[in-house]
DNA sequence: TATATATTTAGATAATTATCTAACTATTGA
DNA sequence: TCAATAGTTAGATAATTATCTAAATATATA
């Protein structure tokens, strides 16, 4: 959760989070959407990636990322425990 | 958005929302649960605030904190938004 | 009124993060 | 084989963030 929570916190990782609901693209195309070097949407991209937000491909010399969601489970979970507070507590350390 | 993000990328602040979504607290009584000085936690309050997903009350000498979860709708429509656009590529197709 | 308690504000500092340039690796194709 | 292209890694730096101490504000109470 904590790396998830990271990757989320930036307008550029959850830029790119959009771009790929829409289609996978290579590192060099999602690049071409931010005035920003290669080696800084790298380092977004890494995260993303961390956080297993993203997978990556390479396939020839290209690299494709596409999204992957499925971590978000957990997220969506927390955030709907907070949300009806009249819910059973178990209070399992998603916190941290 | 931006700051709800940012409020959410904290251990303490993610946790003294499981410790509001319980009881509200005064700002002492979660400062009591965290080895932190509470100028800190004064700061984590003032963040989490900001990003209205708490609320304060003051009673005479005491500041009343709860939880505050309506901006979190935005939040979990753009998560549950990321989720259903999945798999727009070469991924296994979905079983009827 | 004077003192204690609760909390926040101000200012300093250490830690973390995002960005850059330069250099490196891997792959393609002439 | 060599040059071009795609991408990452390394190292430096600026910006942001989390923490602290000291001081200020507000309230309660003896």
């Amino acid at each position: 959760m904590k790396k998830i929570f990271k990757a989320l916190d930036d307008p550029t990782r959850r830029k790119i989070l959009d771009l790929l609901k829409d289609s996978d693209l290579t590192a060099g195309e999602v690049a071409d959407h931010f005035d920003m070097r290669k080696p800084s949407v790298s380092y977004h991209l890494d995260l993303l990636k961390q956080a297993e937000l993203v997978v990556s491909v390479k396939k020839g010399q290209y690299v494709y990322y596409s999204l992957s969601t499925s971590v978000l489970e957990d997220i969506v979970t927390w955030l709907m425990g907070l949300k009806d507070s009249e819910a059973p507590s178990s209070d399992q350390a998603m916190s941290d």
